[in-house]
DNA sequence: ATAGACTGTAACACTATTTGTTACGCTATA
DNA sequence: TATAGCGTAACAAATAGTGTTACAGTCTAT
């Protein structure tokens, strides 16, 4: 089942970002992330849309949090790249007025829902500043890898 | 969100045959849903795989189900078409040994367990035999469209 | 002013996945 | 033995995500 990977590696940018607390380029993050810079702005653009980052162009410009980790949780990053919609019921749309059909998108819906409704709270429950600890204590730990 | 439209479509067509109670033909069971028998056998496959239903060769064959709709549920569906996995977490694989990466990784992957458990939960609650009954419900009721 | 270091964005190529299609072999039955 | 069915491989088409190039706009240091 593909799903997106953004929500994961922006995670991952923003928690740095929040670490090392500073401004980081396109460029930057494109490392970061094993990509390029034209890939992190589209990404990036949205999170700012969404009022997590701010971009300043020009000599000295690049990205940086609009507020601290602790006030960024997971829900609000999903929030961002995605809108209100985090999972999608894959109904059927062969015979719209077949009441079976009908019925078997229903229920469907409804499970959907209900899973939704759990990753949400899963997903406000965590903010990045707890992932930057964890991440810090790890490192600490010399679990580096 | 882009998900698979087999479990939707499955549903669908095992309602039918249940509510039919004989045998369908792959050709019969593409217009049902606006598709063609190659790719209905093709998902078929894994139905009987899983021993949801079967299928006969030669002259009057068909598929036909193993057992009646009350004794199948949404999850029985989901798990011939999909083994365990139900929701996978898209976790980042930029730097393996970034533990801010890590972290990240392991506070969605356990969010997305979270929210797999209440959908197979949801899954097995839902036989197909509801599933008909509610159609023929709907359609009694003249909600044909 | 103007050069340089940035972001913004359009356009297009590449890749992977799903779905649809054609073709042909195998099997059971009338 | 002709026919109606499934089994399966091979390939085409559509879709979505990602990567890349190119160029315009903007800010700042000098």
């Amino acid at each position: 089942m593909r799903q997106d990977g953004r929500l994961a590696r922006m995670i991952h940018v923003l928690v740095h970002m929040g670490l090392l607390g500073g401004r980081e380029t396109s460029e930057r993050i494109a490392q970061m992330l094993n990509t390029n810079p034209v890939v992190v702005r589209r990404t990036m653009a949205s999170l700012r849309q969404y009022g997590i980052v701010k971009s300043e162009g020009g000599r000295g410009g690049g990205w940086s949090l609009t507020r601290p980790l602790t006030e960024i949780t997971i829900l609000d990053v999903q929030r961002a790249l995605q809108g209100e919609t985090i999972l999608d019921a894959p109904l059927s749309n062969d015979h719209p007025s077949c009441p079976v059909e009908r019925a078997a998108n229903a229920k469907l819906q409804r499970a959907f829902q209900s899973a939704e409704q759990t990753l949400e709270r899963e997903f406000q429950k965590v903010t990045l500043a707890e992932i930057g600890e964890i991440a810090m204590a790890s490192a600490k730990a010399g679990k580096t890898g």
